[in-house]
DNA sequence: CTCGACATAATCGTGTACGATGTTTGAAGT
DNA sequence: ACTTCAAACATCGTACACGATTATGTCGAG
């Protein structure tokens, strides 16, 4: 070979249109541009992107996966509607068991090169709902990829998908700084190496962010 | 109405082609009759199952986000390899922190009606590998159901089938009868109502089959 | 006049076949 | 031995036909 100097390894990574629409549709779904609980119509779709149908019926099969629409068959696919509390709190119960430990280790392998990331993350802008959504997502998935779990990673990256569906819905405005200081309080404790302190804050967050989340459903 | 008088909350039946090549694939490539690593072709398999492509397509679209199978745009689907070392102490390492709680939830929750089930899965005869690995799986999941925590649950069963992958690879002999007798302490436990018993016959089995899953492997 | 059952039509999802596109392989040519 | 190029091969997307489901309209009974 003369030349391979370049740093890409990953080479052929030339998306197909399947991936372009499950793009897309997720968007769609976790932006609350399609209607929790409303049907998703694949012609409309293929007219609508100007593709065939095809593509999009195996975007939807992966999205189904994903939990964010579920199928009837013969009868067409319908976006996935508002989780019930029950869910909710089995979703909050399940991170709970998952993400304090995950955070103690992050703290150990803590690298000094993470820092910036993570006070980033802290630091987003009050006001942006979406922005915050965002970097409360970002946040959490750099912890677990710093624990070196990889199986957890994905595992919670998963459970945040479902989360994000319903987290436009709370809306309240105190919530933004205690969340802001709760995400504080952990960051410290990880910047510090201090384990155990990560995840007693990442245990107190998750309390207290999954109680104002069902305090602020019906 | 003339005749409805089971309630429509069931869900749909399975009537679509791609869900029941989805379920041939997977028991497929479960079972080993798709060799680990190998190319998958959507014309051979077509053929083979005489029909079109397109519901192929959409089965191995839900395989690769269940992890069984990689998509290589315009280059075909190859069948998950064998994870590496450390992927598979990370899958017991996640498994270690989810189930204990949720085997000490399951025992405060039990109803004798469960019992039978339960006995059954530590009863199987040790000679049967596969229907070792079924009981198996079938125990884990009906603890995590028993526990009331359906996200809980269906998170260890897409763990559970990322374990099953190389499952078929350890086929120590004395293993079979040190897992029954884990089984025989968790169920035991559980049976009784004692929590921290479970929880505490639950890390011990996962610590100790991890181990010995990795001492099978080079 | 209202309600319900049945037949009919519209709608939408599903599967098949075929053409288009990209990749790989192999051989010819330098 | 390396490059070039072409043909074979497999995947991908489109268009169309079929089938199931749901909606609509009509007729008849109470």
């Amino acid at each position: 070979m003369t030349d391979s100097p370049s740093p890409e390894l990953a080479l052929p990574r030339r998306q197909v249109l399947a991936d372009d629409v499950y793009d897309v549709l997720r968007e769609m779904l976790l932006s609350g541009h399609i209607p929790l609980g409303s049907r998703v119509k694949i012609d409309a779709l293929a007219a609508q992107l100007k593709i065939s149908n095809t593509p999009i019926r195996q975007a939807l099969g992966r999205l189904e996966a994903d939990g964010l629409v579920s199928k009837h068959p013969y009868r067409g696919f319908v976006a996935a509607d508002l989780p019930d509390r029950k869910t909710i709190s089995d979703l909050y119960e399940c991170r709970l068991l998952l993400e304090p430990p995950t955070a103690a280790r992050a703290a150990q392998e803590f690298r000094t090169e993470d820092r910036a990331f993570l006070r980033r993350q802290v630091d987003v802008p009050g006001g942006d709902l979406t922005a915050m959504a965002k970097a409360d997502e970002l946040l959490h998935g750099k912890l677990a990829q710093m624990s070196g779990n990889l199986v957890v990673a994905d595992t919670l990256e998963r459970l945040f998908v479902r989360s994000r569906a319903f987290r436009i819905f709370y809306a309240r405005e105190g919530a933004a700084e205690l969340t802001r200081a709760e995400h504080e309080a952990i960051v410290r404790a990880v910047v510090a190496g201090d384990g155990p302190a990560a995840a007693d804050a990442m245990t107190g967050h998750l309390r207290s962010a999954g109680e104002r989340m069902l305090a602020s459903l019906p």
